[in-house]
DNA sequence: TTGGTTTATTAAAACGTTTTAATGATTTTG
DNA sequence: CAAAATCATTAAAACGTTTTAATAAACCAA
């Protein structure tokens, strides 16, 4: 059986109230004597505090919740762990939720984490296929009041906390990249263009081809999931379409693509420039190394919870809005078109 | 403000207990008139019960402790990913720590867990380069009394519930596919050979050299870490011993491997064969598509499940102690030796 | 000495639930 | 019709803490 503080009172002789000071530190006096007596039964008992107990009255958990829609995705993955990694020094803990992008889910543990009194939440997407679903989300949060910080894939609005990486300058410094190189027919292989990220990714193309006069072709966008499954689809899509470049919105979608064009018979670079976005760490060891589109996760993680510390300690803050900037990872899966 | 089972109560005109009762649908006897005032002021309040006052009361919070080295090691994000949604249909909140294989994180996240009265705990990894460590933690789990799973990397011991996958067997199948394709000079990069995982692969590596009559010979075992940075450092090493063959303790390994072949203008397979172990989604798109031994991540995580809610249900019940089989998958990164 | 501080400690309320035992009211039974 | 049984509801204790206000003892100044 667990130790109580009643225990550890008991076996001090003294009352709960002085053991609580004590082992809080409180700014109350107590004799030498007392202290030493009860730091002995606190050590002899292994006592530690009920965190249940602590939470209820103190209302606060020192456990954040993160909200993210698939930590098996790399991106998310390191971002989930740095994130833990960072508050874990200040004693914080994290709890995951992944969705899977579904909004249903989303709220379901928007819930349970406001059922578990969470201290804060951060979350990773707000930002789905059907607005109506979105708009539920939004609502939720606002009525259970929670700190709560958006991260990366960020929908259109200025009440909360937000770390996102900007996502026009990634469709911009990719398709750029391309155009570069002499690239004309370049194929978008993205995730539900209905969703923010990509939605932003795809005006920073469309911005960067009418920069040169070029006019944007429609068919050239080809929109599924970011994950592999997109890139092996996209594939001959955009072939049909006489692609001589691919700008995947995502690395997975890039692998994806790279794995089809073994079907194919088609080498990278040399018959399809592929550039993706994320930079994995698989990205730099793929053959060819994946040219791609980096987000600073580190400095995300960094800004994140800077912000949800912040947040803890004064709940009205005034939010800001960190925008970050991606970096253009020249490898060797994009070349001069022919 | 959250409303609480009192507030409910005033607005519907009845008592606490009566509330609790009805939305616990406990066995008592309620009029159908009460039990809609009840329903209808639970809807119109939002009420949902504070899970820290459920959990102080019921002793039991619907939450288990998942201790793993490094979520960011895409075998241990699938393992993961898995468990969190098969427990999220049991309604079962899954809290994570990482520990980086550090044993003093992992004791403090025992304690965090037991601090938070978790009603169970998945451990994946309890085995550390300093058995003086190993040993603290084999007490710590013995004084907080959680039921516990071991899982994946499993210490010799027999007084836990376990799902492993059979160590040995990997060492000895990747080794023998090897053998079959005539290599004799087989490198091995592992991570620490203190660690279990890993001396039971090099067990099985040996197993099988011997069953063809020949020596193993420990210059061929590199040992750093189960990361990409260790198939880099490896590679030059295991070269200078005139190997045709390495065999990775890990997909990640191998990739190191890739990666710094291209610095030595290797080809794989034609210069050196490798094979992994993990068949990571990733190997199957890398180029040459990795040859490697897969573990059954899908299964480890429903006999996990299955039995955490056995556990939980009945505390004491008779360990089990599950052992699968690992399965070769041959792809492009092994062939014939010359 | 008296009364005011300071020092050290504690009793008791509070946090939001569940659960046991008690209480009334109603119905059934003999 | 009284006693017993059933039905519907509630009061109060409990879970393990923190915190406020109260108490008691020791010290000090006038």
């Amino acid at each position: 059986m667990r130790a109580t503080i009643k225990d550890v009172a008991k076996a001090a002789g003294v009352s709960p109230s002085t053991v609580s000071f004590i082992i809080n530190n409180k700014p109350v006096p107590i004799s030498k004597d007392t202290r030493e007596k009860v730091m002995r039964a606190v050590e002899e008992l292994h006592y530690r505090p009920n965190q249940l107990a602590v939470g209820l009255v103190t209302n606060t958990t020192n456990t954040i919740g993160l909200i993210l829609p698939d930590s098996t995705n790399p991106f998310f993955a390191t971002l989930s762990n740095q994130i833990e990694i960072k508050l874990r020094q200040k004693n914080i803990n994290v709890i995951i939720g992944n969705t899977s992008g579904n909004a249903k889910i989303t709220r379901e543990y928007l819930r349970i984490f406001s059922d578990r009194c969470v201290d804060g939440i951060i979350l990773a997407q707000l930002d789905f296929e059907d607005e109506e679903e979105t708009a539920k989300c939004q609502k939720l949060i606002h009525s259970i009041d929670i700190p709560i910080i958006y991260v990366d894939r960020v929908a259109d609005e200025r009440n909360h906390y937000s770390v996102e990486v900007d996502q026009k300058l990634i469709g911009y410094l990719a398709t750029n990249h391309l155009l570069d190189l002499g690239h004309t027919r370049i194929g978008c292989a993205s995730g539900s263009i209905n969703l923010n990220v990509n939605s932003s990714r795809y005006e920073g193309y469309r911005t960067a081809l009418k920069e040169r006069k070029l006019t944007p072709d429609p068919n050239l966008l080809f929109c599924d999931s970011l994950s592999i499954e997109c890139g092996i689809k996209a594939l001959p899509d955009l072939l049909g379409q006489n692609v001589t470049a691919i700008f995947a919105f995502n690395d997975m979608i890039a692998y994806g693509i790279y794995k089809e064009c073994r079907n194919y018979n088609l080498s990278i670079p040399g018959d399809l420039s592929v550039i993706g976005v994320d930079n994995i760490v698989l990205s730099d060891i793929i053959q060819p190394p994946l040219t791609t589109v980096a987000q600073p996760v580190t400095q995300i993680a960094d800004y994140v919870v800077k912000g949800m510390l912040d947040l803890m300690k004064i709940p009205n803050i005034e939010f800001e809005h960190v925008k970050l900037n991606p970096i253009l990872k020249v490898r060797a899966s994009t070349m001069q078109a022919v």
